[in-house]
DNA sequence: TTGCTCCTCACGTCACGTGAGGTGGC
DNA sequence: TTGCTCCTCACGTCACGTGAGGTGGC
């Protein structure tokens, strides 16, 4: 590809061809020539810009650094000392990035995913009456809470938690849930929790597994559970709590250890506290159970 | 998660603290307040920030969608209308976009790889003498050339040829080479190709294959190849054309019906055509054969 | 000559980042 | 009281995008 280069310009594109072969606008490639990160190889006497076929692939290079997020100075200082060497480092140090990269979105596919399902179940789900239910056991970091009931240490409490999923590597798709014990029912809308807790995903309980094998992670048992799903937000939840109960005692069911409660559309589909659902549920044992 | 919430502040986070869990600086917090995409739940008297644990989800989700590259504005147009129906759109159209971002992330690493390999094999190549090597097949996508020798022709042939390339989604690591009759043995520094071509990686050609059946891809075989690399780029070029054609004569070999020329080093990894590695090689089939 | 493309210059924009300078709760 | 955190401006930055107004080659 060596035809007449450096002799005649008409063997050059002009900014508007090139910027047409590299799919990007005129503009961004007087950018690049004004910064000095990529120059025409030929600007002629009254300031036209000729760019050669070898410079394409260095513009395509340019753009891929670009998509991962390489800033322009950084991508300066290399063009500005290019070796094959430092090509062969640069391009693997990026062949690591774009690893990382493709597994991050692996995980977000896996958040949009459960994301999506849980507000699927709050869509459809019949509020206001109880629900026989049979749930697949379930994954979750659990952290007591033993605090005094003032707001603060809830907080305090809150971050704790958090703080502890981060240190995890654990960010999933559910909102932070509460558990209380169930011989402790609710009597007003002033209760509180026993426990703070986040679910994980199968994808979450993996990616766990194999990072950090001794997380400090409990299973929610499999088996038979009373729910009920609640419009309204958090007012007069305690009475829900007394139907599960009253539901389970009228039954002669035994109840299990614990009520879990689950915000299932909150803030992020629903403007307000009053118009979020809520799950709450709890396990139960058929008495007529061998 | 609702205890004293809308009654005392000291439930909230600052933002500070909200900020900390969030891994952002408070900066973006009130950039986010400022453009009304995202405020706290409560805002003091006396100009405080007060952020709920509802809201952490709202910003991880304004986080993910921000890094799939929606503007704010758009995002915020969501959080006006929020509905379950408009959440399970978004994540639903969202997915898909994390799908087509992993695929070309996963394209790029092919391409880094090719690019890699090309390189290293520009740095480690005896250069200035010939070398025997056994090839294997190769895809290209080849553009014939029989225009003027005019460098207006030259330079519409090579746009029309990248645009094919384009239109086939096709977008190689490999530079643009060059093809040339063996019986057209170039005889000075000004010579003329007969055929342009971009060669493909196993990627690109199972990606092609995949997309676009029917492109036009020709095989370059497979088998013994004399080949040159030489530093000191175009100059004098013909001459070590010459030593190919000689040397294939002398040993009494057969010459493939075209010469190659391909750039193994260039703009990318070196400053100025004087700098670049060329490949010159061509085919040849021992007459001792059976 | 007409129309298309080229140029420079100045200002806009998007999503924050960076201090400067001052107030306020434990 | 000290020190830390909060606040609001105002201006900077990064990578261009958008015209405005003028020149220039086929």
């Amino acid at each position: 590809m060596n035809r007449y280069v450096k002799k005649i310009t008409h063997s050059h594109f002009t900014t508007g061809e090139f910027a047409k072969l590299c799919k990007v606008k005129k503009q961004t490639l007087f950018h690049y020539d004004d910064i000095g990160i990529f120059s025409p190889e030929i600007k002629a006497d009254n300031g036209y810009r000729y760019y050669s076929y070898n410079q394409l692939e260095v513009f395509a290079v340019i753009s891929m650094l670009k998509e991962l997020d390489m800033p322009l100075k950084d991508i300066k200082s290399y063009l500005d000392k290019r070796s094959p060497q430092a090509l062969v480092k640069l391009l693997e140090e990026q062949d690591k990035q774009v690893q990382k990269k493709i597994e991050e979105l692996e995980w977000l596919r896996s958040f949009i995913k459960t994301k999506s399902n849980i507000t699927k179940l709050g869509m459809f789900a019949q509020t206001g009456m109880i629900v026989m239910e049979k749930l697949e056991k379930e994954y979750m970091v659990v952290s007591a809470y033993s605090g005094s009931s003032t707001d603060k240490d809830i907080a305090a409490a809150v971050i704790k938690h958090l703080n502890y999923c981060h240190s995890q590597d654990i960010y999933s798709a559910y909102s932070i849930g509460g558990m209380i014990s169930s011989d402790k029912l609710p009597e007003s809308d002033d209760y509180a929790y026993d426990c703070f807790y986040t679910k994980l995903s199968r994808d979450d309980y993996a990616y766990c597994l194999k990072n950090t094998p001794h997380s400090n992670i409990t299973i929610k048992p499999a088996g038979q559970y009373a729910s009920i799903y609640r419009k309204g937000g958090y007012e007069n939840v305690h009475l829900d709590y007394l139907k599960l109960s009253n539901y389970v005692k009228k039954n002669g069911l035994t109840i299990g250890s614990y009520f879990y409660e689950d915000a299932v559309l909150d803030e992020l589909s629903m403007k307000g506290y009053d118009n979020y659902v809520l799950k709450l549920s709890v396990g139960i044992e058929s008495t007529l159970q061998l």
